[in-house]
This record gives structure tokens, sequence and C-alpha cells, in this order.
DNA sequence: GCCAACGTTGGC
DNA sequence: GCCAACGTTGGC
């Protein structure tokens, strides 16, 4: 059961009942410990259960579960910045249409959905790490051109995936208790497409030829760990993922 | 549609 | 706690 890319709840592009209040709930304190361990053990390259299964880290909560479980441990300064896959093209998954592309985040009210539907405990850590105002690649993933498509910001940090526990739901999951909720979604606002359409293909060359040379997208996590659908950039990732926009399609 | 990569499950 | 079997992701 494992769901790391979004899936909108019910039929996609209409309303799905977590818009309304978001907006103004502004949390407070937003200056926190920025990343978790998780994510510093993950982008090592170690993979053992414990750390990719989470569970751990979900008992280590504090008063804030939906916001501080991954970052109990803080390494230190890793990530401000953030790739979000999702599916373009239809597809069925238990009788629901799981497409969700950029256009659909464009056509929501305010521009704005809330990401549910992470199944994946890395994933998950990732959601709950992000702060208020970072911003995230729009990845259109599964599809005839997988690539980057566009800008988005996170405007609500983690609460609670409504849909873990609504049994009509793909990603409804048995054992997730009201009372203690496995899994996290944030909500984010479309911010503008990308210039241009920068192609799997093309960030994959370059990842290639960065490993030769040390440059920018040597250690990319979309290639490093590449069924992972919420994922960290390091500045320079981003800054180089961006400044592709000006450049010739290669 | 194929299948490699890889996360999860469960028996032991 | 190990690890084989299984299921899913997602590029091609």
């Amino acid at each position: 059961m494992s769901r790391p890319r979004k899936r909108l709840a019910g039929t996609s592009g209409s309303g799905n009942g977590c818009d309304a209040q978001r907006l103004f709930a502004i949390p407070g304190g937003v200056l926190k410990n920025r990343n978790p361990l998780v994510t510093d053990k993950g982008l090592s390259g170690k993979r053992t259960k414990t750390e990719n299964s989470g569970e751990a880290l979900a008992e280590v909560e504090d008063s804030n579960p939906q916001k501080t479980s991954a970052t109990k441990n803080c390494v230190k300064n890793l990530s401000s910045h953030w790739l979000m896959k999702s599916e373009p093209e239809s597809r069925l998954e238990k009788g629901v249409d799981v497409k969700f592309s950029i256009e659909d985040l464009k056509a929501q009210p305010k521009q704005t959905t809330c990401w549910d539907g992470v199944r994946n405990y890395q994933a998950r850590n990732f959601l709950r790490a992000m702060k208020l105002g970072e911003e995230a690649f729009f990845y259109h993933s599964n599809c005839k051109e997988p690539g980057i498509a566009g800008l988005m910001k996170i405007v609500k940090e983690a609460y609670p995936d409504h849909t873990q526990f609504e049994k009509s739901n793909p990603h409804y999951d048995p054992s997730s208790k009201e009372d203690n909720p496995k899994w996290s979604m944030v909500d984010v606002q479309f911010v503008r497409m990308m210039k241009r359409f920068i192609p799997l293909a093309e960030l994959k060359s370059y990842h290639q030829a960065h490993k030769a040379t040390g440059g920018p997208l040597k250690n990319m996590t979309l290639f490093s760990r590449q069924r992972l659908s919420i994922q960290p950039l390091t500045q320079e990732e981003f800054d180089f993922v961006l400044s592709l926009e000006e450049k010739e399609p290669s």
C-alpha cells in the first residue's frame, strides 16, 4: 500500500473539501528545525526498514505530530525546495480517476489544493518538513512526457490527510486511527508555469553529465530515489533547474 | 505493455 | 531482525 503520488479524493477538478479554512490558518512559529533526520539518512543512500517505515518516527512526536514528527532530529539546512509528483493523465484506481495535472491545479478555487494521497513514510516525512511559503516543482509523472511543468508554493503546513479515513477513497487506510492519524498532507498553491516544460530526459542528461563533472544535478533525488513522490531539492539543484528555462531544449 | 527498481509484508 | 515474496511506481 504505498501510494506516494498525489491523488485527488473523488473526482478531480471539483472542490475537494479542504480549501475553505486553509488560507487563513497561518501557523505561528514558522522558524523551527528545518530538516528531518530521515531526510539526512535518506539522502545518504542507506535503506532500512526502520528508516523507511517511519513508524518509529511516528512514535517520537511531540504535541504537534503532523508538523514535527520529522523534525525531531534536526540536521541542518538541507532543503527548502521540493519536487512533488502527480499524474496528469487519467488512470483509474479503485474506480477513481487519479489524474491531477498542473492545469487541474490552476483550475482549483484559489489555484490551491490539498496534496492528499501520499502513502509512503519517507514522502510523508518530507511533507511534514515543509514550511509555509516554500516552493515546489510540480512534476508530471507516469505520462507521455514526464518532467517539470511548473512551480507552486506551500500555503498550509502538514495536517492530517482526511482521505485516509474515507472508506470509498482509493487511499483509505484502515490501519490509521482518527486519534492518531498516520498520513499527512499540505496545501499548495499554483505559482506559475515553467517558461518551458523541462522534460525528465533533459534533467537526466544533465544528471549524467554532472556525475562526471560535479555539476549541480549530480545527486538529484529524482534519480537516486526514483520512486519517491515527494522529494527535497538543494538550493543549487533548484536554481539550476530554473536556469534551464532560459536555455534551448537540449 | 513491459519490467527494473524498490518499498512493504509476514514467516521464520 | 532477516529476507523472500509480493505489490507498486513510473520510465520507456
